[in-house]
DNA sequence: AAAAAAATACCTATTTCTTGGTATTGAACG
DNA sequence: CGTTCAATACCAAGAAATAGGTATTTTTTT
């Protein structure tokens, strides 16, 4: 009933190196069925419309399409299937649009294995997963840890909804206001990418399990 | 921030073998720090009071002390300890009762590892675990497995709701009224000893891990 | 065929969550 | 010494969830 099954991925990316990286990456992954590669959107999106993958890994950047348009069409044809996509430089309004065009994951390519199952995971459950880069022009730094973005407070609340206490029973445990504990419950959701509470506690539990 | 530290657990049981049989079942689980028996209530609540352990695991049916009374003492000397009720014969009255005194788990002798394991994390994230067992008149039948109370109509919507989906998006997806899929969350809520939404989604994202 | 369980749907009232704002304070950084 | 960020708090309106019911129709079980 509730577990992952055995997937299929399509990784769409002109850039053979990286493709192979994340081959050798998800290769021997036991919950991946299958794991095909193509190196421009026009095979990409037929194989994907013949295989109707549980999951697409789309490169933003393709020599014959824009990010945007293949998303949409590979989203038209595949209805289905979950597209992450992937990018090596990001912009928070191009992650927005991709938001709003139907992806359920936004990643650069500069994230480890773990954050790469992680989204894959969420994925699976429907849980968004959007990471939040700093603008370009700062971008000299190291990508931040997904979970870096969440101040101390928040942290502390989000576990807290997550263990399923109201607003205002959280407010009480840390003698806060309840409009407080309102202001970190949205600020949450929105720096995480997320749509309501139900979302941040998958997320929260997900998380448990992958870090440990 | 979120893994499950290592966690001290006091076992109070008078019956020895199935002391025996706990500790070679957690003894070499790793996220298991200290594990002590204790073979009676008096000895349980001295050695609890010291250690402030993370978890106690009561008999419900001691020599020197009723289930309740245990419970209450027990709470009152560890307020952060979480209880969870180990028993031989459940009726359903007593666990709601230990629920009301401050139980985060009751289950019946005869869980299995797995479900134990289950029943500890749970707990460890404030999720409460209730086993609600047939009454004892018709208790010759097999001790259900957790997810066996559940119709497949109910899991269904469980998972969505899981997925952050609203009763309303449910509702449309699965072309049902949205009156009936509330009617289905109060069940699935009341039915697993939850308190609301956020500790379901918790629930089934627990449950997702645990049984793969 | 009768009984039990599951699935469906409705009503009402209250609480909680969500979303749209704004605003003040203190700490940290350059 | 400003500027930014985190943390705090407030207002208001609307959506969603919760809790208390009841009731009808299928499906499953005995």
């Amino acid at each position: 009933m509730l577990n992952f099954t055995e997937l299929k991925i399509v990784h769409i990316d002109d850039h053979l190196l990286f493709a192979q990286g994340i081959y050798s990456l998800l290769g021997n992954e036991t919950f991946i069925e299958k794991l095909v590669h193509a190196e421009n959107f026009q095979q990409g999106l037929s194989i994907s419309s013949k295989l109707q993958p549980d999951l697409i890994l789309l490169d933003y950047f393709l020599p014959d399409s824009n990010g945007l348009d293949s998303l949409r069409h590979l989203k038209a044809v595949c209805q289905e299937s979950k597209v992450i996509i992937l990018t090596m430089e990001t912009n928070p309004e191009v992650m927005k649009k991709c938001q709003g065009a139907g992806a359920i994951g936004f990643l650069p390519k500069s994230i480890s294995k773990k954050e790469l199952l992680d989204a894959i995971k969420n994925a699976m459950s429907n849980i968004p997963t959007f990471y939040f880069l700093l603008p370009i022009s700062h971008s000299t730094q190291r990508p931040q840890s997904r979970l870096n973005i969440l101040s101390k407070r928040e942290k502390q609340i989000a576990n807290l909804v997550a263990e399923g206490l109201t607003s205002s029973e959280i407010a009480k445990q840390l003698f806060l206001s309840d409009l407080t504990v309102n202001t970190h419950r949205r600020n949450l959701i929105q720096k995480l990418g997320l749509k309501n509470s139900a979302q941040l506690v998958a997320f929260i539990q997900n998380l448990k399990y992958s870090e440990s």
